[in-house]
DNA sequence: GAGTAAATCGTAGTCATTCCGAATTGGAAA
DNA sequence: TTTCCAATTCGGAATGACTACGATTTACTC
């Protein structure tokens, strides 16, 4: 997902566009990785220093409702970022190092369907840690 | 693991037998799903009131890292249940009813390593979650 | 049984996240 | 364009999981 359909989904829902909202949607879409609501403060201090926590908490919460993110939990804090639509279901490799993530096509829950045949499977977590080839050699 | 197990494994670490650490994982052994900190402190209040927090994260970490435990990060909180170590690399389905886990044996992580020839890969995560079949009936 | 390092206690501190009342603002309606 | 109001934001306080730490107690060795 870009920006431009962000907002798109945004108005569609009846949220307004905010100069907030902009600036949080524009970094999620520069960068392109899993970050963390203290991620979007710091990046976001020069230009929206009044922006308070509440304002991007509250409103990566709503995007990620709204399926205009992708949220995770790592290391003890929920981490978000733009959502990968143009492809169907898939999962990430997410380097330990940048945060650099890795789109994943394999997933293995028509297996684990057959195996739980009287068990109602609402969702799951594939994640795979590591770290990219760009890490690898610097480190 | 059993209790048994989980104790020699300590003492052959060099760690102490301690009423609390029995206590700890007595309740981990019969519950065997998983359990957080705070879940821990609540069933064990009233046999060990004294016992503080700073005892059960403390313990609960270290039977995490000499693997007596597994442990998770679920509804931002980390979680823990005794090792299955009776079988080898495994997953589990995890009931958000009542917390009761399935083991998994199926893991695409061959596919994986294949499919990401030039990343390092340290760690992954895979979590199934929804209703087992007692929640099902009784919700 | 005495000595010592490990373990525990009680409490205070940290950090991510949520809550809340007051002030501001986007956007529809007049 | 101006008015208006619910949505949004701000600032700061509250919550809850987790960690840190000095003082005290305890498990194990000799």
């Amino acid at each position: 997902m870009n920006f431009n359909l962000a907002m798109e989904k945004l108005k569609s829902e009846g949220f307004k566009r905010t100069p907030s909202r902009e600036a949080i949607l524009r970094l999620l879409e520069r960068e392109d990785r899993y970050l963390s609501a203290g991620d979007v403060r710091k990046a976001l201090a020069e230009k929206h220093p009044k922006m308070s926590q509440d304002t991007v908490y509250r409103n990566l919460s709503s995007f990620s409702e709204m399926k205009i993110l992708e949220e995770t939990e790592l290391g003890g804090e929920r981490k978000f970022r733009m959502h990968c639509d143009r492809h169907g279901h898939h999962h990430h490799f997410i380097c330990m190092e940048c945060g650099r993530t890795e789109k994943l096509d394999i997933c293995p829950m028509e297996q684990v369907t057959l195996a739980l045949p009287s068990f109602i499977i609402d969702d799951h977590k594939f994640e795979v840690y590591g770290q990219c080839p760009d890490c690898c050699t610097a480190g």
